[in-house]
DNA sequence: TTAACTGTTCAGTTCGTCCGAACGGATTAT
DNA sequence: ATAATCCGTTCGGACGAACTGAACAGTTAA
C-alpha cells in the first residue's frame, strides 16, 4: 500500500471504497474488493463501519454511497461567503445569455464547480456543483490560474500535469503562461474547445482578498460565435464579475 | 472507544474530526483534539491522511471541510431519479404559493431535504439540501411515515427516539401512529409549530414503487392559516405529488 | 528574553486492523 | 432433489500499523 508517513492506512481504504461505490454507482461487497485487490472481509469491515455511522446505505446486498455528504458538502457550500454573492449572478446571466453559466474556486490546484445555471437553450453537459477539473483546459481555470501568483501556478502545474483532452488541450506549461498573460491584460479568458469537442468558454475571474472564483458562460461552438463570443459575453461576464466583487467587499 | 465488533476504529475516529471541523467551521489540531479527547498527534495523522486525499482543507494552521464532500453529494443527488422529477415541481409550488418549498427522502430512519425553493415573501429557515431533521416532528417527515410499514415506524421510533422540540411535538408513540392513521385517511401532513415554532407546514407523500419522498410547504403561522392552510395548499401539494409519482412511473 | 501558545516529528508499544478460511443463505445448474 | 456456485458474513489469530506522549520547532504575547 503506498503509505506516507504518520498518515492514517485505514482511512484511506475507507474513501478508495466509497469513490468505488460512487463509480460503480452502488456495489456488493465481493465487487468492490476486486476492484480494489483487497480481501472482501476487510471491505466488508470498511463498509460495515461507513454504515454504522451512516454514511453509506445498504438495499439488499449493494451497498451505496449516502447522502451524508450532501450535508457535509451542502453545508460547506453555503458557509462560502462567495457562493450566496455568485448565485443571483450567475442566475441573470443565464436568463440574459440563454447558455450554460457556471462559477467556480480553485481547491488542491483543481476547479471545484459551486452553481451552475441553464439558460434557455443550455447545452446539458456533464457539469454539477462539486465537480472538479483541471485548470488548464477551462477557460475557469486559466481566469483563476491567471490571478495566482506565478509560484503557485508553478505548483499546480507541476502536481496536476497539463494532460491533453482534446487536439486544442494547450499542454506546453510556457504556451500557457504566455496565454495567462493575455488574459490578465484582456480580462476575461476563453476555452476554444480544450477540454471537450463543440464546446467554447468564456470565463471571467472574482478576485476578492484572497479567495478567487471565476465566472463562465459556455455553449457550442455553432453558436458562440462572431460578436457573441468577442462582446457581448466578455462584457457580461466583466460586469458581473465586478458586481460580485463589490458585493464581496461590502458583506 | 464505543468500538463495535468487526469495525474499523480509524475510520470512526476520522469521520468523528470531520465532523468537528465542520462543526466548528474551522479548527487546529489542538481544538479538534480538545472537543474528541484524543492526542493531538493522532488527530494531527488524521487530518494529514484527509488532507493528503484532499477531503479537508489547511488555510494556515486552520483546517476545514473541503468541497470533496460536494462532489460526492452533489454526485449521489443527481443519480437520483425523484431529484430530477422533483425539482421541476417543487420550483413552481414556490412560485404559486410565495412559500418555502422543500422535498425530503428517507434515509437510514431520519428526512433528507434533497431540495429546496423559496418562494416571493419565503421565510429562510435552517433547512438545506442533505439537512437531516426527526421524521415526528415534520410535516414530512410524518408524511413518509405515514406510508411506511408499521414495523419500519416502530424500528425508527425505537432507534431515534421522539424528542421533544417545541411544545406541540408529538412525544407519544400512540398518538403519533394515531396521527399517522389520520394522515394516511386524509392524504397529507400537517406540523403545527412540532418543530420551529412559528412555523407551520403542509406536506404530501410521493410513493413510487420503494422510494417514499415527500413534498412540503412553509410558512410563517401568521400567514398559513385559514382555507390557505386547510385547503388551497393541500391541493397543489397532493396535484404536485402527484404529478411526481406519474412522471417516476414513466422515465 | 521568556513564556505560552501553536503544529509537527519521532520512536516504542500495544492495540486493532487485516487477512484467509470457514460458515450459512440464496440462487442457479444439474 | 441435489449439487454447485455465487453471495455476504463471521471468526480468530498474527503481524503490522495506529495510537500515544514526550520532545521539537516555529509564532505570537508578555
Amino acid at each position: 500500500m503506498s503509505s506516507q508517513a504518520n498518515t492514517v492506512n485505514a482511512t484511506r481504504t475507507s474513501f478508495r471504497i466509497i469513490e468505488v461505490l460512487k463509480r460503480l454507482d452502488g456495489a456488493g461487497v465481493t465487487a468492490v474488493a476486486s476492484e480494489l485487490d483487497i480481501p472482501k472481509s476487510t471491505v466488508h469491515n470498511h463498509l460495515q463501519t461507513l454504515l454504522e455511522e451512516r454514511y453509506v446505505l445498504k438495499e439488499g446486498d449493494t451497498y451505496s454511497v449516502g447522502l451524508r455528504f450532501l450535508e457535509l458538502g451542502e453545508f460547506t457550500r453555503n458557509r462560502m461567503d462567495i457562493y450566496e454573492t455568485v448565485r443571483p449572478e450567475t442566475e441573470t446571466l443565464a436568463e440574459k445569455t440563454g447558455e450554460m453559466v457556471n462559477a467556480a474556486v480553485e481547491e488542491h490546484g483543481q476547479g471545484v464547480y459551486i452553481t451552475r445555471h441553464e439558460g434557455q437553450q443550455a447545452v446539458s453537459v456533464d457539469t454539477y456543483a462539486g465537480k472538479r477539473v483541471y485548470l488548464h483546459c477551462t477557460a475557469l481555470g486559466k481566469a483563476i490560474l491567471a490571478e495566482l501568483p506565478e509560484p503557485r501556478v508553478d505548483e499546480i502545474l507541476d502536481e496536476h500535469g497539463m494532460p491533453q483532452r482534446t487536439e486544442n488541450t494547450i499542454t506546453d506549461p510556457d504556451e500557457l503562461k504566455a496565454e495567462l498573460e493575455t488574459i490578465r491584460e484582456r480580462g476575461y479568458a476563453y476555452d476554444r474547445e480544450e477540454r471537450l469537442p463543440g464546446l467554447r468558454c468564456v470565463a471571467a475571474p472574482v478576485v476578492t482578498d484572497g479567495v478567487v472564483a471565476a465566472l463562465s458562460v459556455s455553449g457550442p461552438t455553432t453558436r458562440i460565435k462572431g460578436d457573441m463570443f468577442h462582446e457581448e459575453i466578455p462584457e457580461l461576464l466583466l460586469s458581473a464579475a465586478n458586481v460580485v466583487e463589490i458585493n464581496m467587499a461590502y458583506s
